[in-house]
DNA sequence: ATCAAACTATTTGATATCGAAATATTATCA
DNA sequence: TGATAATATTTCGATATCAAATAGTTTGAT
């Protein structure tokens, strides 16, 4: 994060468009995964369960790309998930190859409990922003997300 | 990350822009990570030689603040620059508490090319947006980071 | 029908990061 | 001076990532 370049106006422009949204999402993200509402779940067995409850079960590889995380780690979250008792892994029986995970009665229970809390903080910290703001600011995002 | 939530309007607003943020801040570092310019150095690499360059020889818990990364991952990042031979440790001789980290002639020619591939990487990056829109991005972000 | 090669899903291993606790050194002041 | 507080760095344990390895399934030539 160069933060002392001598470039033309175009790319100490960028630079800093780019240091400020590093670290928009960075505090975002850590004021939202120190809130206590988020009852010791980290963002991706958050991600897990939020999936699993609105869309049922699913197999380890669905819920990767659903979190926007990387398969591999797909493994040690649903371990953590499990050692807790809020999934349960079952081996799918047509294709061997898959595990659908299903969430128990706890982790039901705990989802629908934090999710809303979760929404409500973020909508809190968002409410720095007018509505149009938000708009504003989810258009030009949405551009640099695309492929920028 | 909340894709499927039934809430209020402002709430879905919120979210909405949440994973937009998200999404772009994501996909532009990875982008960055992935470029071949970088030549092995993670961001956080990057970033102490960085500072390194532009402020001089600086102690770790000062470095550890100037990148915004925790001071207990500062050991290792230095550990692997010294490795490779970028960066050379000093123990201060005054107040021996402290370690004051140099370039070494091989870490300023890297860094010294590196960093305007880098930079202009990262205008690539916003050359999606107008400069009008980046400094609009800018202002927005600016006050979601503050303390939103 | 069969079985090796290609394909897909999951796990493992190496490394990076983080927060909290442990360690090392120095500063303070009773 | 010596006990205690303060500061700098390291270590430890947990989670995340990528690439390579492993397990299981499908395909297609024979």
């Amino acid at each position: 994060m160069p933060t002392h370049y001598n470039g033309t106006q175009e790319e100490i422009l960028a630079l800093d468009s780019y240091i400020k949204l590093s670290r928009a999402a960075d505090s975002i993200n850590s004021r939202l995964s120190n809130s206590p509402s988020m009852q010791e779940l980290t963002i991706s067995q958050f991600g897990v369960l939020e999936a699993l409850v609105h869309l049922g079960p699913l197999c380890q590889n669905v819920l990767g790309s659903k979190i926007l995380k990387s398969n591999s780690n797909m493994t040690t979250v649903i371990d953590n998930l499990e050692k807790r008792g809020l999934v349960k892994r079952e081996r799918n029986s047509e294709d061997r190859r898959m595990i659908t995970i299903h969430l128990t009665k706890e982790g039901k229970e705990i989802i629908e409990t934090v999710l809303p809390q979760h929404v409500a903080a973020i909508k809190s910290q968002f409410e720095v922003l007018t509505q149009e703001e938000q708009i504003q600011l989810g258009n030009l995002l949405r551009k640099l997300g695309r492929q920028g």
